[in-house]
DNA sequence: ACTTCACATTCGTCAAGGCGTATGTGAAAA
DNA sequence: TTTTCACATACGCCTTGACGAATGTGAAGT
């Protein structure tokens, strides 16, 4: 990822793999611990890190710490045309039937009654509260 | 380029590299003939053709032979959200900078009292008829 | 202080893709 | 039919980035 890459390119790269936009789909209603990522989409969790970092550096993402757990959001596009472009992808990601079956999937593993051993503790995604 | 791609990824691909959208810009208005994208971007031929095969592979340009020339014209996407995105980004190209400058170089070009050697008799992009 | 936990980063490997150069191809001109 | 023109593709080189495996780091917990 080049430094002087105009918003237009950075955001496309972004975008241009699918690890990637999964991860922005279950980050659409809000905060996401990472831990969650990994359980949900059952990726190693230096991938899951890696991804989270691209986005990060492309702008895409932002990311809180809390304790030991990071939570990451999306961070909206400051260039109202990338806002827009965006706009549309988060519409059209929300239609996909995988994406969709992700967001069934975390549902379904945060709110069950008893979490993963490996997620005891950690703090859910906030739109699931 | 992958063979069983969603469209998702296989529009960013095609759109997350800056030749590309540069060509996608000049074809925003009407078919433009391949000698005119060499003469504008100022790029070898082979660069152009190898960008607009890609474009054309993801589904995004289209062909038409006319004699020894060749006209790309852009495809919209049949899925509605492409569609959608896709048009968010023409409007985002049609007010970068860049674009403007490449769109008005073109029309230098093509709409000078005598056109460049190499173009010839090169028939005119249907935009600037 | 030492360990543990939740992530981040590094390293080595590999495939995709960008570029220049050279060569192939299909249509028209000679 | 040979040449020329406009474009496409093949080849070799190099960079980017995706991945697993190993290692580093920062904040609790003990």
């Amino acid at each position: 990822m080049k430094k002087n890459e105009a918003p237009l390119e950075l955001l496309f790269k972004a975008l241009a793999d699918r690890t990637r936009l999964r991860l922005l789909n279950l980050m659409a209603a809000g905060e996401v611990c990472v831990c969650f990522f990994v359980e949900v989409l059952g990726a190693s969790q230096p991938k899951i890190s890696r991804h989270l970092a691209y986005l990060r550096r492309a702008g895409v993402v932002a990311a809180r710490r809390e304790g030991k757990w990071m939570h990451y959001r999306i961070e909206t596009p400051a260039d109202p045309h990338a806002a827009r472009v965006f706009a549309e992808v988060m519409v059209w990601l929300g239609e996909e039937r995988e994406m969709q079956k992700d967001r069934a999937r975390m549902e379904n593993i945060c709110c069950a009654p008893r979490l993963p051993v490996r997620l005891q503790g950690a703090p859910r995604p906030t739109a699931l509260l």
